[in-house]
DNA sequence: AGTGTTTCCTATCGTTCGTTACGAAACTCT
DNA sequence: AGAGTTTCGTAACGAACGATAGGAAACACT
């Protein structure tokens, strides 16, 4: 049995020789260009500057690895959830939520696009649970988006005749798209561009 | 050397034994659902009824395949081109582009989303001229759809202050983006009323 | 019947995949 | 110093990958 001894300063054995985050970074930018499936270990191994047997003891096997990496993704100090939250109106959380992922899609240190939007869209069967948890984590923002939208119209902020569903998959469906647009080669003032375009669908708050 | 003879009408030789368009429907629609890099040789020769030294005779390597799968996807009667010509305003060119996306994308009898969209997004760096040429026909038609909108801006149709690059990377993003909706379990008639949210962001004709 | 031509399948190629025994190495504690 | 514990790299595992050599099979023509 072991003793309930603080994780952070281990006691015995021999001491980590790697920076366990600084390496699950790596592996993030690399699934992120190339995907789940086309990421290969010894990309991995490569990238992470360790050997695929040090992953399988500090992170499991490659799915694990990958989830861990997408964990990271989406756990920064400001998430989709924070930036709907926040935002003053709905209107805002949709403008917010798209400016932030132009700026996040073309960023000059990480690769271009969405890693949730690219890393798993097609995959063979064996990834389909793969597929399914990135599934579910846009499925989720959606949701959150359209319950902001509709939270606005029962304050009276946006008129009842609008239909929620439709406006935040178009919000979600452009996030996509910039990610694709992004990954094509589309500059940051451009996808800045069509994402304004994008707000003109939002509606009149006097309707 | 070879005679001119008619391709059709073959004259000497075992003849052919299996149906090469249907067998490359069947490729087409394992690389629509799959990707480019997760479809396997034995998922192909399984799905086309055929073994892999016939598949190679017939269409040359995997590659070659997968593009003549693109070129069939893309050749139909009704092509994004044609569409976007045969409209008669801007307008409809947009709407019934992103109308007739949402059908393909939720077809009965074939795979939720796009295969231009979904099939070479991310991949290794060994099929980087698979997703350029699949990059390359999207810009193609982004292109083909920010000239329509320019014309329209020539004739009067359209005012002349708007942001016809923005405009076509809208539509352009919101078709992507409902090509991942559909993979990720929406409804054909959700997919709609999200096509119909986004055209309310088309500028107005009297500005 | 026999020859020429093309397509078919069986079997296999070398490579890369994700994964893992296994023992040496590097620490703490007694 | 020696025992205990954990992490490290070397080497290799079976399975699957894309691709191909080689010969049998099925036709037209002589």
């Amino acid at each position: 049995m072991k003793e309930s001894t603080s994780p952070l300063l281990r006691k015995t054995g021999r001491p980590l020789s790697f920076d366990r985050d600084a390496a699950l970074h790596q592996a993030m930018l690399l699934f992120w260009r190339h995907g789940y499936e086309a990421t290969s270990l010894s990309d991995l191994t490569a990238a992470m500057g360790v050997t695929s047997p040090s992953i399988y003891a500090a992170y499991g096997d490659k799915k694990r690895l990958f989830l861990s990496a997408v964990e990271r993704y989406v756990g920064g100090p400001v998430t989709a959830r924070s930036i709907i939250d926040d935002a003053a109106t709905a209107r805002d959380a949709a403008a917010n939520l798209l400016q932030a992922s132009v700026i996040g899609f073309t960023g000059a240190d990480t690769p271009p696009g969405c890693l949730l939007a690219s890393s798993a869209i097609s995959c063979s069967a064996a990834a389909a649970d793969v597929q399914a948890e990135l599934a579910s984590i846009r499925r989720s923002i959606e949701a959150h988006l359209r319950l902001r939208i509709e939270h606005a119209v029962e304050i009276g902020e946006m008129p009842a005749s609008i239909d929620t569903v439709a406006l935040a998959g178009h919000i979600m469906a452009v996030i996509q798209g910039l990610s694709t647009l992004a990954r094509d080669g589309a500059t940051r003032e451009k996808l800045l561009r069509v994402a304004s375009a994008a707000m003109a669908a939002w509606p009149d708050s006097s309707a």
